[in-house]
DNA sequence: CCACGGATTGGCT
DNA sequence: GCCAATCCGTGGA
């Protein structure tokens, strides 16, 4: 995999910025997870802003509580959060110390590691070419493949395990906007941001 | 204390 | 397309 070092990982100063502002310059991001003694990276190719304050469907609405309180840190940390008693889904925090914002990870295309991530998902590697894209096309997918789970929670995304690096530049006329996918507030908000005709985003 | 339902997925119809 | 699976944070009684 391309050469990683610390001066590569994506600083602090990046992640304090309104979540939807930052969203879209999230894609193309290289996302990074230490396993053990190898790396499991992947390109950001879908996201989803949730920000505090004005966003009826972000889960830090109601203020805080246990579950949510990585979300009133200040940007750079992870949040983590268990969902329909069976999936784990990952936001990356930004904006200011309890603001309350984040941005959910909805969707990466893997690149290295692909058959520890096959391991993670199905149990078994060596998968169809086919079936490559089903590894991370979603949120609990991704999650599920980069083996994220509650003990990730409030990681510090500029240090190992797990950062961000800066992977490639997307143009704006390749980024489609959208609205969110699978909530009941704030619907009409336009705060989902994927890569055009990129076969990873897990729904047009 | 208890009932509800979710930023989802995958299997079956 | 429909719906079950399965946990636990949250909010109301």
């Amino acid at each position: 995999m391309s050469s990683i070092s610390p001066k590569t990982i994506i600083p602090k100063e990046f992640y304090l910025q309104d979540p939807v502002k930052l969203a879209p310059k999230l894609l193309g991001k290289i996302f990074v997870r230490k396993l053990g003694d190898i790396y499991l990276t992947g390109k950001i190719v879908e996201v989803e802003a949730y920000r505090g304050k004005d966003d009826e469907a972000a889960h830090t609405y109601n203020g805080k509580t246990k579950r949510n309180d990585v979300m009133f840190r200040e940007g750079g940390f992870l949040y983590v959060y268990f969902t329909y008693g069976m999936h784990f889904c990952a936001n990356i925090v930004c904006g200011k110390k309890n603001e309350g914002s984040a941005i959910l990870i909805r969707a990466v295309e893997p690149i290295d590691g692909i058959n520890i991530m096959e391991m993670n998902r199905f149990g078994k590697t060596e998968l169809p070419y086919s079936r490559r894209k089903l590894l991370t096309n979603g949120p609990a997918k991704f999650c599920s493949a980069f083996a994220i789970e509650k003990k990730d929670n409030g990681l510090d995304l500029t240090k190992e395990p797990i950062f961000l690096l800066k992977g490639e530049k997307i143009l704006k006329n390749e980024i489609v906007t959208t609205t969110r996918i699978g909530i009941k507030k704030s619907v009409d908000l336009l705060w989902r941001f994927y890569i055009k005709d990129n076969p990873y985003v897990s729904k047009k």
